[in-house]
RNA sequence: UCCAGCGUGGCUCAAUCGGCAGAGCGUCCGGCUGUUAACCGGAUGGUUGGGGGUUCGAGUCCCUCCGCUGGAGCCA
């Protein structure tokens, strides 16, 4: 008798097959037996007939609990009825496993602390079993789209010196007594430095922020991609995040629908998302702000609720350009036909998921690098190498950094990235 | 770090003005041949987050500590 995966149970109708797997979930009438089964591909109920199966089979599945491991064998029968459109009926139970302690997570209802102490756990459920597959085709259809489009994949380090965008937030750890090395928050300026050998790169990786925030958005640990091109500007980098991340929409619609449809996720808003994105500046979304309440004036930050007021004006992402100099960060191309604000973009995802992109043309010119280091009262030392880049072959580039996590939200329509991610790691919270 | 809220059986919550700690779910036992968060009957289950205080009496009021949740700042 052959192992077949729950998934493939489709192709299978009239033959007797193995399923290996575990018990999700059990109902019982007097004489027939309601096998809930998953095997990590996907979900068939398992029936147990009085009548029709050796009284010995009968009693083993009485006696089976929530989560035990279990071998069964049985004929797989097209069923109406059933959400999969097939039911195993069972011939053959074998117990690998059936655990003392009752399985604590039972009920639709639980609150988030008690899950997140049970992530471990948690995962096993159907709703975590959707959002990862979810997660999981997406990160495929990312590098697909590098891939496909010549890019070449470059690992930027873990470990790293202090460089980087603030050196506020990173985290810190001692590396031998070479002195102090940080966690990544970012690896923009590895690949500033791999485009030079490479043309096209992009990375997919984690990242780490020091940051003590504490909502929806926010991970410590979260999963980055990010993309750099050489002889890229800024219009040819919005060009290509547009075209990345409806790339990324339409191969989930093509790959993940039935997940989506789990999660209950409006597939129609989806559908949407082809590109040319809508654009706003910064200064006319302070404009736009502006009319709609807000007392945000030019220069300000836009923050989280500020965001969804703009996002709430688009069924698309919108990206945001060209915001002021002065809150951008040292490396972004200031705009040559108005120098306060830089060539950067943020876009921001539909229905409040907020920002999902952050992007810059980068400042190419070695002058005028170290012009703005000075001015961010930054140290010139530590940005040798970087400096480095624009002495030997500079040219114009551009990239930009993807949050995996909030696109993971914002395509399940999740509450929170914590789901989003299979072991989150939020502020105070390590365990699992 | 700051602001706000919450902490009561395994879980989710209730408890009037400060006056006998309760329900649903889970679990266990029994019943039921089409259940999808099954249903019906019964049983089990508590140091009300810790410490201190006020009071004849505290789950409830006060102080303090701890934990959690959301938000701000910052960001993807």
């Amino acid at each position: 008798m052959d192992w077949i995966y729950i998934a493939q149970l489709r192709k299978h109708v009239g033959e007797d097959v193995e399923v290996r797997g575990w018990l999700r979930r059990k109902r019982s009438s007097g004489k027939i037996h309601f096998l809930s089964l998953r095997d990590g591909t996907g979900f068939v109920q398992g029936i147990v007939e009085k009548s029709s199966v050796p009284e010995e089979l009968f009693n083993i599945a009485k006696k089976l609990k929530m989560e035990s491991s279990i071998i069964v064998r049985g004929t797989v029968k097209r069923e109406e009825r059933a959400p999969g459109g097939v039911e195993l009926l069972v011939k053959d139970i074998e117990v690998i496993s059936i655990p003392n302690k009752e399985f604590p997570i039972n009920k639709p209802d639980h609150g988030i602390d008690f899950l997140m102490d049970h992530r471990h756990l948690w995962l096993r459920t159907q709703r975590q079993f959707h959002i990862l597959r979810v997660r999981h085709e997406i990160i495929k259809s990312i590098r697909e789209f590098y891939n496909e489009r010549g890019f070449v994949l470059v690992d930027t380090p873990i470990f790293t010196g202090s460089i980087g965008e603030s050196a506020g937030n990173l985290f810190e750890l001692d590396y031998f007594d070479y002195g102090k090395a940080y966690l990544a928050q970012t690896g923009q300026l590895y690949l500033e430095a791999a485009c030079m050998a490479l043309g096209k790169v992009y990375n997919l990786g984690p990242t780490f922020r020091a940051e003590k925030s504490k909502t929806r958005r926010h991970l410590i640990e979260f999963w980055m991609n990010e993309a750099e091109v050489a002889y890229y500007q800024h219009e040819d980098n919005i060009k290509l995040q547009e075209e990345l991340v409806s790339y990324v929409v339409r191969k989930i619609l093509e790959n993940a629908e039935d997940h989506l449809r789990a999660l209950k996720r409006d597939t129609k808003r989806l559908e949407k998302i082809v590109p040319p994105f809508p654009r706003i500046t910064y200064t006319d979304a302070i404009k736009l702000l502006q009319k709609k309440g807000f007392s945000t004036s030019w220069g300000d930050d836009i923050g989280g609720d500020e965001e969804t007021a703009i996002a709430e004006e688009f069924d698309k992402p919108v990206v945001v350009e060209k915001y002021p100099r002065k809150m951008k960060a040292f490396y972004m191309q200031p705009d040559p036909e108005n120098p306060d604000v830089v060539l950067c973009d943020d876009m921001l995802a539909p229905e409040g998921y907020g920002e999902i992109i952050g992007a810059s043309e980068r400042i190419w010119q070695k002058e005028v690098l170290v012009e703005r280091i000075k001015e961010f009262g930054l140290d010139l030392d530590t940005y040798d190498w970087y400096l480095d880049l624009r002495e030997f072959g500079t040219v114009p580039h551009s990239g930009f950094g993807m949050g995996v996590e909030r696109v993971v939200a914002w395509i399940c329509g999740l509450e929170h990235v914590r789901e989003a991610i299979p072991f989150a790691r939020t502020l105070y919270r390590i365990h699992p």
